[in-house]
DNA sequence: CCTCCTCCTGAATCCGGCA
DNA sequence: TTGCCGGATTCAGGAGGAG
């Protein structure tokens, strides 16, 4: 059983067949509709290779146990929902195969497919998708520029996301991948495979009743590269979880067609409010998020670790005016210990000269030929690395 | 058929006992050495749970690249491919199997395992580690500052590769993660889960005749980070695929012991000059920040006990958002007494707060002079004396 | 209108020693 | 093994109010 709902006035006739089965088949595509029910049956149901792309992000099988607070107890609202229940890795598997194998069905042969997932779920999907005959394009990694933090000091932040860009095999070479408007995007450098993108808050983020309207809404810049890199205008993108719709709310702005399939009626809903309230974007379009021309913060703990500077190399302060010199000694964590302090090149730096606070950048000096050369030389050198 | 190469000559003398079985069994870790021959035996010859960490950095499956086609490379119809694919992957999938089980046995029930791969191969290995029972702790994204570009155009550069880091299973809570020194590295702010580090090249670069001494060499700086993360001084730490040494060479220089498994004499000879050539650092450079929960526990009651903080001495919470400030009342066991509650100083802040958990030490002042002072200062004054 | 400050929140597998 | 309980633990950014 499922239903169809339009998004806007405009959207072409469907013409559902009897022929062939108890399920009706779309003999034309339901272009820039949301589709309600089991992603695989509705999948089933369309025309075999009739998309262009398919975006999809599946549930991610979290797994979480227990409650969890911030340091200052606030309570941390974490995905519980249904959705992303399964029994075991198994049954994930299971699911994963059976809607990959639909969307194959339903793709271009020279279409691609983005699945979007994290440590939790991406490895069994990344390895389903070679069983199945998907071909791997490249790995992309989201950096989230404010991921939540480890609260518990237990792990490293966990602060990104992997999509995993194929197609339908090896020699299935004609996709689109357009080159010169990422490298453009790029400031003329090609775009790499790490993307550098805020995750979906403020204005952005949908909002029922003053709570989130999907727990895991996605934002639209990530969409945005992702459809600017491998779509053409009017082609046509599925995704097979909707959510939040984000999919469709770029897919219309940039002038391609979504068809969207979601199992749930208040999802459907707030898709269809947001798509319906976007215009299309005029010809040329705006990258939401620009790149951040700071310059890149640079860790005196690079340069231990890059080996610019040993452990236990000493550091040597500016002789003051009573001709006294301090001097410390770089510890393995990038930490400096001094006579009386120990803590990072600012802190210590403070603490010697009794300040308040004092930059260690341009305070401490490596000996290098009887001269004292400042070790933000060396930061110099590792931000032109970074350019 | 093995042999073992010594690295220096204080290691340990090696007994291989003859009893048990057809393979010569290691009653006492080779450290600092390196073996040859295939991995898998040799990590069944060491004895189960002695290794702190493994790094692996195995073949990337490229190797099985040729056999993903077909002998005389015609085009393969998308359905039929699928077998071909799957028992190609599945043969790297049985020896990601094989080398995976033949760690674990090895590892300690606290140790914990890094894998670094790319998407050719880091889904089926990951998807692996998974299936085995271990427990993905983080992924880690290596970002390239400097990766080849993708030079025809038809893809993102691939700029980054990734690590797994996992422990023994979700019940397996001990592992070592020095959460302050990753954070002491990242200049105060937590480490997060993308790192940023050139590739190895230059003079770290090793050659063999004015070439690569291996193809896959990996840069120092991100074993040290590895390293540093998640071992102590002292511990021994396990490669399985030891290539051109560079665990052995970062272990060596940070005060950790190595054992070294590889399959080819030209690889050995070239990590054993390497790693000789390496002088360990000294203990002071070695430090690291430490932990809070390493200190020495001090009971609040030894306060009181002291005299330092007198029975019926008043405790003051910090004004709330709202103006608000609890008040409490010292008693002669060291416990706290409020208008609604009784009990430690966290059980009392917790509950005058409704929240899950208070750190008394940091939540309670003292009124000194007008100004309030936490009680925890009064906790550092009896650690120094303990020191 | 701007600045400063406080509050809130985000796909999270989030403690450990001892009785 | 379970349960208790001491006490350690957060970063970026947007919203909104105060001044």
């Amino acid at each position: 059983m499922s239903k169809k709902t339009n998004i806007k006035n405009t959207s072409r006739t469907i013409r559902p067949s009897k022929t062939g089965g108890a399920e009706d088949a779309y003999t034309e595509l339901p272009l820039d509709q949301i589709l309600q029910g089991n992603c695989i049956e509705l999948m089933n149901r369309l025309p075999e290779k009739s998309v262009d792309v398919i975006f999809a992000d599946p549930p991610y099988n979290m797994q979480l146990k227990g409650e969890l607070h911030r340091p200052d107890n606030s309570h941390v609202d974490a995905v519980n929902d249904d959705w992303d229940k399964f029994d075991n890795f198994s049954s994930y598997d299971d699911f994963s195969k059976a809607w990959l194998t639909a969307a194959r069905r339903v793709l271009k042969d020279n279409g691609t497919i983005w699945v979007i997932g994290s440590y939790h779920n991406i490895y069994r999907v990344g390895a389903t998708l070679q069983d199945l005959g998907y071909w791997v394009l490249n790995d992309i990694v989201w950096r989230k520029t404010n991921p939540m933090p480890n609260f518990r000091g237990t792990r490293f932040t966990n602060a990104h996301e992997t999509l995993l860009w194929c197609n339908k095999g090896e020699n299935y070479n004609k996709y689109t991948f357009n080159y010169d408007a990422m490298k453009a995007l790029n400031e003329d450098v090609q775009m790499r495979s790490d993307w550098t993108l805020p995750i979906c808050s403020g204005k952005e983020r949908l909002k029922v009743n003053g709570h989130k309207g999907h727990s895991t809404q996605k934002p639209e810049a990530l969409l945005y590269r992702v459809l600017l890199a491998s779509t053409n205008k009017g082609d046509v993108v599925l995704d097979p979880f909707f959510g939040s719709g984000t999919t469709g709310a770029v897919a219309k702005k940039m002038g391609r067609h979504f068809i969207g399939l979601e199992k749930e009626e208040k999802y459907i809903r707030l898709a269809t409010d947001r798509i319906t309230a976007i215009d299309e974007l005029e010809a040329e379009a705006l990258e939401i998020t620009p790149a951040k021309r700071a310059q890149p913060r640079v860790p005196f703990g690079t340069l231990v670790e890059r080996g610019m500077i040993a452990p236990g190399t000493l550091l040597y302060s500016p002789k003051s005016s009573n001709g006294k010199q301090h001097i410390a000694k770089v510890r393995a964590d990038g930490t400096l210990i001094s006579d009386s302090s120990k803590g990072s090149i600012h802190q210590v730096g403070a603490a010697l000269q009794g300040a308040p606070s004092c930059n260690g950048w341009t305070y401490w000096h490596l000996q290098v030929k009887e001269q004292l050369v400042p070790i933000d030389m060396l930061r110099q050198q590792i931000r032109q690395e970074l350019h």
